[in-house]
DNA sequence: TAGATTGTTAATCGATTAACAATC
DNA sequence: TAGATTGTTAATCGATTAACAATC
């Protein structure tokens, strides 16, 4: 991580993506790609490519290329892979328990270290390795542990009260699955949305007015 | 919808969002509102809403405003909701599962009208109102059955063979929840994918490179 | 050395913002 | 009419692509 100046969002968004690949690359044992051989596999153009991955510094090396696995390494450290997070869940519901159960937090370094859920039926529930929690429980579980990030998914309705609580509680990231805009209430939080409403309504979108 | 001559992607994605925002407006009785101040509740430019806006066709008055009703349908009308869309569900994973029991598709006119799953010992069961079926049942219901979407919970290596079956029996949108790439495969599929990993890794980027 | 391919600067393209004349 | 606010053009900004000298 050399030259940080300041690096566009554009360019952070696709990181994950150039991890991917990379990784897929390593694993079929390719030692070294150019960027124009990276960038055909990607569809992207090797200008692009050559230019996002100088936002963080010289990795590859004049005729050459790139080192597939120094590579990969590289940007799996930009993207902070190499961190463990732990992470509560805010919510056990059908979303919230298939992110717990099926969601490979693992790979990303990241633990789910508890779980919480309003409703009092569901206190004391497994979900996957973990009890549920009552809500009750999460200032002293937060004063007892470490937590890096909160994933938030409850409904809207039901976000500001809990947003309140996890910030006064020192919480500052969130992966937020509700439409509850974080960001507006707390300009210090650092938010990742996933909107998968908005999402389809793109797909939606598409349907009627792309090529067909 | 007049002056469509190619609106890009960028405004696109931004119409779910007018939309969110014009319903809650609307639901508060609002009955008209400026392009500023709606780019105030937004976090926008006012300039930009009166520019997205127009690439649609003037919704607005000079003098007044836009009515929220109004611009509320209208963009309902242009992301096409006001359709109905009938949807299969690839992979009844926890993943799949979560999506067919909570996700509100009725409200964006999408109805779940199938179910498959290649493990034999869930067919027959229940996910909600829907039984799941075995994945050889696919072409029978594709025959007697309208099917505009399939949306795609299956693991990476699954995605390619089933969707080639799903491509041949003339499926051509995709809400894809793998990393498969299935535009690469197939040029003229509608696409929209929704990669959690990558959006997980975009937070752990900014936990480690934001403010702090 | 000759060939390949990067790192980097310059050119292009597209998206956002600002400004203001048109008009309700 | 005067005030407000749009629709739209022009200016700015940022992101992508092209080009090429540096260098392995």
């Amino acid at each position: 991580m050399s030259k940080n100046d300041r690096i566009s969002m554009s360019v952070i968004r696709r990181l994950p993506r150039y991890y991917r690949f990379l990784s897929e690359l390593d694993e079929q044992h390719v030692e070294r790609i150019s960027s124009t051989k990276l960038a055909a596999i990607m569809n992207v153009t090797a200008s692009q490519v050559r230019q996002d991955l100088n936002c963080f510094g010289g990795f590859g090396q004049q005729g050459y290329g790139y080192s597939v696995k120094q590579l990969k390494e590289e940007i799996k450290g930009i993207l902070g892979l190499n961190n463990r997070y732990q992470a509560i869940l805010i919510g056990a519901g059908n979303f919230g328990s298939a992110l717990a159960n099926h969601f490979d937090f693992q790979k990303l370094g990241f633990e789910l270290v508890a779980c919480f859920d309003g409703d009092p039926a569901k206190k004391g529930q497994l979900l996957g390795e973990l009890t549920i929690r009552s809500e009750s429980d999460l200032e002293e579980f937060c004063g007892n542990n470490r937590v890096d990030t909160a994933i938030l998914c409850i409904p809207k309705d039901a976000v500001e009260a809990e947003l309140d609580r996890l910030y006064s509680l020192g919480i500052r990231s969130f992966w937020n699955f509700s439409h509850y805009d974080i960001s507006r209430r707390y300009s210090d939080a650092i938010v990742e949305n996933v909107h998968l409403s908005d999402m389809l309504m793109t797909l939606c979108y598409k349907m009627n007015n792309l090529n067909s």
